[in-house]
DNA sequence: AAAAAAC
């Protein structure tokens, strides 16, 4: 088998390498001389400088909309600021030597590569219908391949050595508009490349963009902010962003809570252009005064209608309007979700300016790809019928680090419980909460991710976000109360167009969920059992809305009809431009992109 | 009512 990629490039970076092997030179390094790096002295200028100064990607930021006024007044006074030997070119002194040397995030991939066997088995062709809807004022039309975005030559090493042959869907969709300067508000559901999307068009905007270098020392002023609702989705987002950027000269950071806050701090101070955090974390950075965000440029928000439900919309809200982040319009806003319920839609407008809404059809979950069976279980038989689902499971081979299973429960405490119980009966199990410590979680997700231990009894913890490869199996041992967390957490099987089963245990406690959850089942073309449609039809209506038809995650609320009654004319004639409906614009498929090997990690 | 998110 032919060396990868990921492998060519760390043997060519590894000084112990055999130099016969032909030496990768990363593209910001070719014609260069190989001199030694400069004296140290030139780094710690560059600890905290964000002056940009990439020769050659000094192109200005040309913003082909409304705001470029203001946007450019954002840049203007900053070129003086990064000039040579400061900023980051320090990196090349810094940066590439010793401690400060950049890690190779392509070497120790620890999902290892699916077997082509495997992979060609999958029919893509599902993709090719995925229906797309946009809405709002002169959107960009979709790009087909790679090539056809601008992102840079050294964004392009990474997306060729990430193996992503063809954009995903929202991806092709998502990345034009983002670098039109857009804001956006998109649904596509997870393991569909949301994490791509939005990083893409940032580090290309950093790498092109002027900035000021950053006024003061000691404090931390990133270009670009990714929220997201846990600190081990932030840690996967910023490992792919890492993945990305990587020998752009682009530095992403990491801020959550629950660890040592001295090395983040000390990362920081080295200087960051994308930072990914929690917001808990954040605001503690913010005030300690350790971060500003007067030169945020970009704004992420990833599982956006969790960041903006009850829970964290206080924070999010100090995060990014009392602080001192610039406004809408003069930043430039992306919210990701895989589900967007109308009221979080009308609370995430404030946020954003002249937006376009983007809707890509569910890709893995609750279409063919996840088998959804829903099972009438009384609350003291859970457990027994679990053991029955594991055992049955375990004989047919589906057991070890080809197969994980994925046990959702209600409580922290119910999680540990479990947890116990099923070691106690000899299954391999782990837990992953809130109350657990960090470096529990850490290694509750490391040990499952690995096979070491194939069952993981999660609270809504693990329901958001995280790409697992191998989960065969989800159970809702606890079904949640809310359908929109129940399309999420079904969403960590069937990833990446692999075929999975989510098992739903079903009782009198959770009639409430009946309607939606069978009409949802409906939708994905699941049996539903005829028990359930009953339940269904007892249950007074007390669920979400039919989302827009069955193709969609969520609809742009603004073409709500009771939206547009009660906005102003000028609002509804804002938003004029109305919806594009477009069934796949799949000219070229997506084949390719989905049977090569390795690719799994596009897919969220 | 629970879960998540700072120390």
């Amino acid at each position: 088998m032919s060396m990868s990629w990921a492998d060519s490039v760390s043997a060519a970076e590894n000084p112990a390498g055999a130099p016969s092997k032909s030496a990768y030179v990363p593209p910001h390094l070719r014609n260069r001389p190989s001199t030694d790096p400069p004296a140290q002295a030139l780094y710690a200028g560059a600890a905290a400088s964000l002056g940009n100064d990439h020769s050659g990607y000094g192109v200005p930021n040309v913003v082909g909309s409304r705001w470029s006024g203001q946007r450019n007044e954002y840049q203007s006074g900053y070129a003086g600021g990064g000039g040579r030997g400061g900023g980051w070119n320090g990196r090349s002194g810094g940066w590439d030597r010793g401690r400060d040397r950049e890690v190779n995030p392509f070497t120790n991939n620890d999902s290892e590569p699916v077997s082509e066997l495997e992979s060609s088995a999958i029919n893509f062709d599902a993709y090719e219908d995925i229906p797309v809807e946009t809405s709002g004022d002169n959107v960009p039309p979709p790009v087909n391949t790679f090539a056809d975005i601008d992102l840079g030559e050294a964004v392009n090493e990474n997306i060729r050595r990430c193996k992503y042959v063809k954009p995903t869907p929202v991806q092709r969709h998502a990345i034009p508009i983002s670098l039109a300067g857009r804001d956006l508000m998109a649904c596509a559901q997870t393991g569909s490349g949301k994490t791509a999307a939005f990083c893409f068009p940032i580090i290309s905007g950093i790498m092109r963009g002027q900035f000021p270098r950053p006024p003061r020392p000691r404090m931390a002023f990133p270009l670009a902010l990714i929220l997201s609702p846990t600190r081990e989705l932030s840690c996967q987002i910023h490992d792919e962003a890492k993945k990305f950027s990587y020998q752009t000269g682009v530095r992403v950071v990491v801020a959550y809570g629950g660890a040592p806050i001295n090395q983040q701090l000390r990362e920081l101070e080295r200087g960051v252009h994308i930072l990914v955090a929690t917001p808990g974390r954040l605001v503690d950075l913010l005030e300690r005064a350790r971060v500003s965000l007067q030169m945020i440029r970009y704004l992420a928000l990833d599982e956006a209608d969790r960041m903006l439900d009850m829970g964290f919309e206080p924070q999010i809200r100090k995060i990014v309007q009392q602080m001192d982040m610039p406004p809408p319009g003069v930043r430039q806003t992306m919210l990701f979700s895989a589900t967007f319920p109308k009221e979080i839609q009308r609370l995430a407008s404030d946020f954003l300016s002249t937006y376009i809404f983007l809707a890509v059809g569910r890709v893995g979950s609750s279409t063919d790809l996840i088998v959804q069976r829903v099972e009438y279980v009384q609350e003291t038989d859970k457990r027994s019928h679990l053991m029955d689902l594991l055992h049955a499971q375990k004989e047919n081979g589906v057991h070890g680090k080809q197969s994980l299973t994925l046990v959702f429960v209600e409580t922290k405490k119910g999680a540990d419980a479990l947890e116990h119980w099923l070691c106690m009966n000899g299954f391999p199990a782990t837990a992953i909460h809130g109350d657990r410590t960090q470096q529990e979680r850490e290694h509750a997700l490391r040990s499952f991710k690995t096979g070491h231990t194939p069952i993981l009894v999660a609270t809504d913890v693990a329901a958001r976000g995280l790409d697992i490869p191998h989960v065969a199996h989800v159970v809702n041992f606890d079904l949640p109360n809310d359908i929109d967390d129940y399309v999420h957490r079904i969403g960590r099987t069937g990833r990446a167009g692999k075929t999975g089963l989510a098992t739903a245990f079903f009782n009198e406690n959770n009639s409430s969920l009946a309607r939606s959850l069978s009409d949802l089942m409906q939708e994905a073309n699941q049996e539903v059992p005829a028990w359930l449609s009953r339940f269904a039809a007892r249950s007074t209506y007390g669920g979400k809305n039919r989302r827009g038809g069955a193709r969609f995650g969520a609809r742009d609320f603004r073409r709500d009809s009771s939206y547009n009654r009660g906005a102003s004319g000028g609002a509804t004639d804002y938003y004029g431009g109305g919806a594009n409906m477009n069934s796949g614009y799949a000219s070229g498929g997506y084949n390719a992109s989905f049977g090569t090997a390795g690719v799994t990690s596009a897919w969220d």
